[in-house]
DNA sequence: CCGGATCCTGTAAGATACTG
DNA sequence: CAGTATCTTACAGGATCCGG
C-alpha cells in the first residue's frame, strides 16, 4: 500500500506547510495580480489581515525566496515588493487550482447543504 | 487595484478554508493512491494522524462531495472510502502543484537557510 | 473494528500601542 | 510608512473513554 509518512521527504506536507496557512496564497495572488506593491497596497488590496499577520506572512515568504523585499533609505522609508522567478512560476499552477474551485464550489456548496 | 476581499465570493479564500487544513490534501491523495479504502487503512498510511482527526475529516470531506462513505451492516463493522467524481476531478490540479513542490524545495530550503 | 463524545492544551491569529 | 512588542483570544488538534 502506498503511504505518505511524515519521513521529513514527503512533497505533500512541504507545499502545505508553505501554502497552507491562511493567507501566504492570498498574498502571493493579490502581487500577481498588482506587480510591484508596497506595504499599504497589500494591506488595503486584502483589508480583513491584520498588520502582524502581513508582516510575518511576508517575512516567510521572502525567505522561501517566493517573494522579493526592496527597501528604500527614504523618509518616510518605502518598502516594495514583488513576486520572484519562482514566485511566478508558481502562480499557474495556483490558478488552476482556483478555476476548479471556481467551478466545483455550487456542487460543493450543495452537497454540503444536503449534510 | 485588484484586490480580494472576504466577501463571500472568493474562490481563493474557498478553496483555501476546504484544502489548506493540515489533513485533508493527505487523506485525499491517499484515497487516490490507493482507491476503494476502510478507515483503519487510512490510518496505517498517515501514521500520525490521531483517530478523531482523520474521522473529522472524512467528515468534512464527505459533506464537500469530495469522498464517499459506505456503511456495511456487518460485525465486526466495515466502513470504506473512496473519491467520488468531483473528488478524482480535483487530484490532477494537486498533482500539478505537488510536481512543482517537488522540483523546487531543493532552492526553497537553499533561500530559507540564508535568512 | 469503527468511530462518537468529551475534555484539554498549544499554537495561530487578532487587538492595541509604540518606534525608527 | 512600515513595521515591532506585548497581551489576549479562538480554534485546531491530541488524549482518552465509551458505545454499537
Amino acid at each position: 500500500m502506498k503511504n505518505f509518512h511524515a519521513n521529513g521527504k514527503c512533497p505533500i506536507r512541504d507545499v502545505l506547510s508553505r501554502l497552507g496557512d491562511k493567507w501566504s496564497m492570498l498574498v502571493l495572488v493579490t502581487l500577481e495580480a498588482n506587480g510591484t506593491m508596497r506595504f499599504r497596497d497589500i494591506h488595503n488590496a486584502i483589508a480583513d489581515i491584520s498588520q502582524r499577520m502581513l508582516t510575518v506572512t511576508l517575512r516567510i515568504l521572502e525567505a522561501d525566496g517566493l517573494v522579493s523585499r526592496k527597501v528604500y533609505a527614504e523618509v518616510p522609508p518605502r518598502v516594495e515588493y514583488q513576486l520572484t522567478r519562482t514566485g511566478e512560476s508558481l502562480m499557474p499552477h495556483i490558478r488552476t487550482l482556483v478555476d476548479w474551485a471556481m467551478q466545483h464550489m455550487p456542487e460543493i456548496v450543495e452537497s454540503r447543504e444536503g449534510h
